[in-house]
RNA sequence: GGAAAGGUGGCCGAGUGGUUGAAGGCGCACGCUUGGAAAGCGUGUAUGCGGGUGACCGUAUCGAGGGUUCGAAUCCCUUCCUUUCCGCCA
């Protein structure tokens, strides 16, 4: 969400911003509905200063005894009323129009970020090497059928497609990925372990930018709750509403959820075995920030995500996304790609965005400094998507058997098997 | 699900129709006092929007939205949230 003082003062950057997004300029639109906002709230408001003086001075002729002054100016005001109704609602409106149009427009991109489409995605670095083999290179779902651990047949019958049903050692080998996560996070990179709602409200999902503009990614309730596209929405909305000192910035907050995401513009891509699933789990990472240090706190955040990585002997490489690839709320991504062996890919496993104040703007969190109030700093990031890593895992772990091999790092969360 | 009580400024809390943007307290800032600190005293201390070069003026905001009224924190309706009791329940 974009301060309309901002545009109004600088229409011609704000346009050139828009256009690095990919979209067409916008600022004489907004301008123009700002204006007629401002004259409106003028109008109306010379309107009911007349009603509250006049209202002021009933109240002392009351008070005086002066019945006929004070029913004199009551009718005056009387008359006022429906005119000054229109007024107001008429403001309203507008003040409506402008607001929405402000709320579809995505965050700009940092100055950093190449220009274009995922085309011109730039890769900063590659860690690890390629995993070769000496046979061929199963995909995950494969792997997963037939060690008879994973069941999409099952789980279509319940839920239909895009769902899974893993069970026994491969189930536990999940919750072992997300249990190495957490405590990575929580121990040695001073995440506070949060246990979140995954149903929310409309309000929060406004917050960090879902809303109103991607209602059919989403799933929703009956009773009009949404269901979590990711933790980042209730994560991010911790501090809505409220004013946070700055020595008690950065707040750090991990969460461990199962994601939800209709997959609406989706069909067709990923069909096979759980890379794109209705239902996920996601370990996610949210720091809260003031002004000055989200940059640092992004880069720390790639390397907390990294790390995960690092330590589960995962070849990946960073992308930074080029400002048309970027998600609605970012000013700056980094995106890390895994390689899958099985694929003969590298595909996303982690998304790390700065989204500046854009977010905190919707969602009224704001830090306190020297007596002034200033709009926090969000950052997100997947530390990792699990689903995700499991593939990783079961595809750079495989053996020719078809068995698969446990990272050394997750064979305390699984009984210190080696293999399954 | 039934019954009830509430939601007021950074925080606590008073306020049931009239100059109340809102008493009082806490916190915070500045000043006085002190060798220094604490205490004490004094002064100040919400935000958005519009207008003005500016001092400043106007306007809106007492959970949110609507209504009644000349005038609403205060009355009415809707809605969200919190708490308590009962019922049910993982």
């Amino acid at each position: 969400m974009f301060d309309i003082k901002k545009i109004r003062d600088n229409p011609r950057d704000f346009d050139k911003n828009l256009a690095k997004r990919g979209l067409n300029p916008n600022s004489e639109l907004l301008i123009k509905i700002d204006e007629e906002n401002r004259t409106a709230i003028a109008n109306a408001q010379s309107l009911q200063e007349e009603r509250n003086s006049k209202s002021k001075l009933i109240g002392e002729y009351a008070s005086s005894g002066n019945v006929d002054e004070a029913n004199k100016l009551k009718e005056e005001v009387s008359s006022l009323k429906s005119k000054l109704h229109d007024l107001e609602n008429k403001q309203k409106e507008i003040a409506e129009r402008l607001k929405l149009e402000l709320s579809i427009l995505p965050n700009l991109p940092d100055e950093d970020v190449p220009i274009g489409d995922e085309e011109c995605n730039q890769e900063i670095k590659t860690v690890g090497e390629k995993k070769e083999f000496d046979f061929e290179a199963k995909e995950h779902f494969d792997l997963g059928e037939n060690l008879g651990l994973m069941d999409f047949e099952k789980a279509s019958k319940i839920s239909g497609a895009r769902f899974v049903i893993q069970q026994g050692s491969l189930a536990r080998l999940e919750r072992a990925i997300a249990n190495f996560m957490l405590d990575l996070h929580t121990t040695e990179f001073d995440y506070q372990e949060v246990n979140v709602p995954i149903l929310v409200r409309d309000n929060a999902l406004y917050g960090t930018g879902q809303l109103p503009k991607f209602e059919e990614d989403l799933f929703k309730t009956i009773n009009d709750y949404y269901l979590i596209p990711t933790a980042e929405v209730p994560l991010t909305n911790m501090t809505r509403d409220s004013i946070i000192d700055i020595a008690d910035l950065p707040l750090r907050f991990v969460a461990h959820t199962p994601c939800f995401r209709s997959e609406a513009g989706a069909a067709g891509r990923d069909t096979r075995g759980i890379m794109r699933q209705h239902q996920f789990y996601k370990v996610e990472l949210v720091s809260l920030t003031d002004a000055n240090n989200s940059k640092n706190e992004h880069e720390r955040m790639l390397s907390c995500a990294e790390e995960v990585l690092k330590r589960l002997g995962l070849n990946y490489r960073v992308m930074l996304l080029a400002s048309q690839d970027m998600g609605f709320s970012a000013n700056k991504t980094y995106d890390i790609e895994v390689w899958l062996p099985g694929q003969r890919a590298y595909r996303e496993i982690s998304s790390c965005s700065n989204c500046g104040d854009f977010q905190s703007r919707r969602m009224n969190s704001r830090y306190k400094v020297d007596g002034s109030t200033k709009f926090i700093h969000t950052l997100n990031g997947s530390g990792l998507a699990v689903g995700r890593t499991l593939i990783a895992i079961m595809e750079n772990y495989q053996n020719s058997d078809g068995s698969i091999s446990i990272p050394d790092v997750l064979q305390p969360y699984m009984h210190n098997n080696k293999t399954l």
